[in-house]
DNA sequence: GTAGGGTTAG
């Protein structure tokens, strides 16, 4: 009986195995009266946790009178990795006063379970335990430390375990270089890598990760393809995982060429590298490529989740026409995740945007659960359509919720006072915003509160809003006063506008543009044209179309 | 004990 058992073991522990032949293993443990054995309860659980079938896995536990510490393991595990930390730590706290031993697998697990739900203090009071046991010198548990450390943002400790180490595994190794790649410090990252080289020590794919996962902008662009072509030269197998964070890197950094080689040369592309290409072009401006790959996706690809079709919802609703997005909407009703919430709030916005505000109201209407991002939606779209009195009473009802609105949900609110012309409601919001919910005004609500003072003809006021910013002024700011002042024809505050634009010229040339109205507008011809000879890198991209119709004014 | 993608703000 036992031979057919470890049989049937060895085929639940196939990737595809399911709850209900959890069940059945499950059952034909008991009949055999082997539930009190604890390698098999502590299967049995493992299998349950996969299943997401907690309640089981704990019944089980609790009715397992031996229970080695595998068995803790699994079912602490089970806890911490459906986030029911709570209950991970009441187990933890038992184990601790019970007669079995915690093990350096069990510390790493509870460790883990602090980061993800980033209690410093949980994991320093581990860390101390864990001394106490005197696993500070184990490979495991002290990788798990460096890694939540770092997660955490505690790089200084994440190093000073990691120097604590002798002769750190690869994984120690790796975990540190991720450490610093992941806070951004990767000039330590490559010193550090250096250093494992210098060692002896080869690296593989993780270490590739962690170097380049901190790379996230143009200027590193450079460093991500060296570290590439390193890999590359070194015969470094770059396996699927490696290649997914090159596809992301170069997506991030808009240069969808390599992003694409990199793609192709996938052996079988899965949903995360899809999702980065898609997200990639969708970044650069190119929503056509990126809904022709969703379609080739679809077709030939693992099937998209609620996060890729958010992405795609978005890069639809920048086309302007809800054909695809109604699209995307139709799949994700088939598939029965059109009332996720990513899903939801991309839609309202989609519909808002290419014209249909009834039927985003719908979708918010219909959804189930709802978070900020649903509320600030639908308040961003109404906004949109100047429907501001019903965006303010979304907002009451976020209230009513007990949810927090957030930075964008007052950007929403102000953008619908701008939308309807409301000057006192604007500025209500405004205080309320600074006041009661302790939010930091950021240049999206100045360049609205701008607009609202502005167009009201409040430019004084309007001004020594901007001038009362304290920071850098965002020169979008200055715009949206500009043309504030160029639609009242008001020349008094030209000089500041002149000096802020021109600061920012060669970033958007629109400003230019605009300024060189309000300069014609005050007559003011050499001004105008010097600003179209000397402004150097802008002057090829400034389009002649303002300067002819001034000249013709 | 180690890895990658995300919605709202015109």
């Amino acid at each position: 009986m036992h031979i057919k058992l470890k049989a049937l073991l060895s085929e639940l522990t196939q990737p595809n195995q399911t709850l209900s032949s959890t069940r059945i293993f499950h059952a034909l443990i008991i009949k055999n009266r082997l539930s009190q054995d604890p390698f098999y309860a502590t299967k049995i659980v493992r299998f349950y946790a996969i299943n997401n079938d907690l309640i089981s896995a704990r019944n089980l536990f609790d009715e397992t009178p031996q229970r080695s510490i595998y068995l803790w393991n699994s079912i602490i595990r089970a806890y911490a990795q459906s986030h029911k930390f709570h209950d991970a730590f009441m187990l933890f706290k038992h184990l601790l006063i019970s007669e079995t031993r915690p093990d350096n697998y069990t510390f790493a697990c509870v460790a883990r379970a602090c980061a993800e739900r980033s209690d410093i203090k949980a994991l320093r009071i581990l860390h101390g335990k864990l001394v106490g046991f005197g696993l500070e010198l184990d490979f495991i548990c002290s990788s798990a430390l460096v890694n939540c450390y770092s997660k955490l943002g505690l790089i200084d400790e994440a190093s000073f375990v990691f120097r604590g180490i002798d002769k750190p595994d690869l994984v120690l190794w790796n975990a540190m270089i991720s450490g610093y790649g992941s806070c951004g410090d990767w000039t330590e990252g490559i010193e550090l890598f250096n250093t494992m080289l210098n060692t002896g020590m080869w690296p593989d794919g993780y270490t590739m990760v962690g170097l380049i996962t901190g790379l996230a902008d143009h200027s590193l662009l450079k460093v991500g393809e060296t570290i590439h072509g390193f890999s590359v030269k070194c015969g470094l197998v770059l396996n699927d995982h490696v290649a997914s964070v090159l596809v992301s890197l170069y997506s991030r950094c808009k240069n969808m060429e390599s992003a694409c080689r990199v793609f192709d040369s996938l052996i079988r592309a899965d949903l995360i590298s899809w999702s980065a290409l898609i997200a990639g072009f969708s970044q650069a401006g190119d929503y056509v490529k990126a809904l022709s790959f969703f379609r080739e996706l679809i077709m030939n690809g693992p099937g998209p989740d609620p996060i890729l079709l958010a992405t795609v919802l978005s890069a639809s609703a920048q086309l302007v026409t809800v054909g695809p997005g109604s699209e995307i909407h139709a799949y994700a009703i088939r598939h029965e995740c059109s009332t996720e919430v990513l899903v939801s709030s991309a839609l309202i916005d989609m519909y808002a945007k290419c014209g249909f505000l009834g039927i985003g109201v719908k979708v918010f209407e219909n959804m189930p659960k709802r978070n900020i991002v649903s509320y600030n939606s639908v308040i961003s779209s109404l906004g949109l359509y100047g429907r501001a009195p019903e965006a303010f009473h979304i907002f009451e009802k976020i209230l009513e919720e007990g949810l927090k609105p957030d930075e964008t949900t007052f950007v929403g609110l102000l953008s619908a006072c701008c939308h309807a012309g409301l000057v006192n409601e604007g500025r209500k919001y405004f205080t309320t915003m600074k006041r009661v919910f302790r939010i930091e005004a950021k240049t999206e609500h100045y360049i609205h509160m701008v607009k609202l003072l502005g167009m009201d003809g409040q430019l004084k006021e309007a001004y020594d809003l901007i001038k009362s910013v304290k920071g850098r002024v965002d020169v979008s700011v200055w715009g949206a006063f500009l043309s504030c002042c160029n639609s009242h024809k008001n020349y008094e505050f030209l000089e500041v506008i002149a000096k802020h634009v021109l600061e920012n010229e060669s970033k958007d040339c629109r400003y230019s543009v605009m300024l060189s109205n309000l300069l014609a507008g005050d007559g003011r011809w050499d001004d105008v044209k010097q600003l179209r000879g000397d402004n150097g890198g802008a002057k090829g991209k400034m389009p002649g179309i303002s300067w002819i119709s001034d000249m013709s004014r």
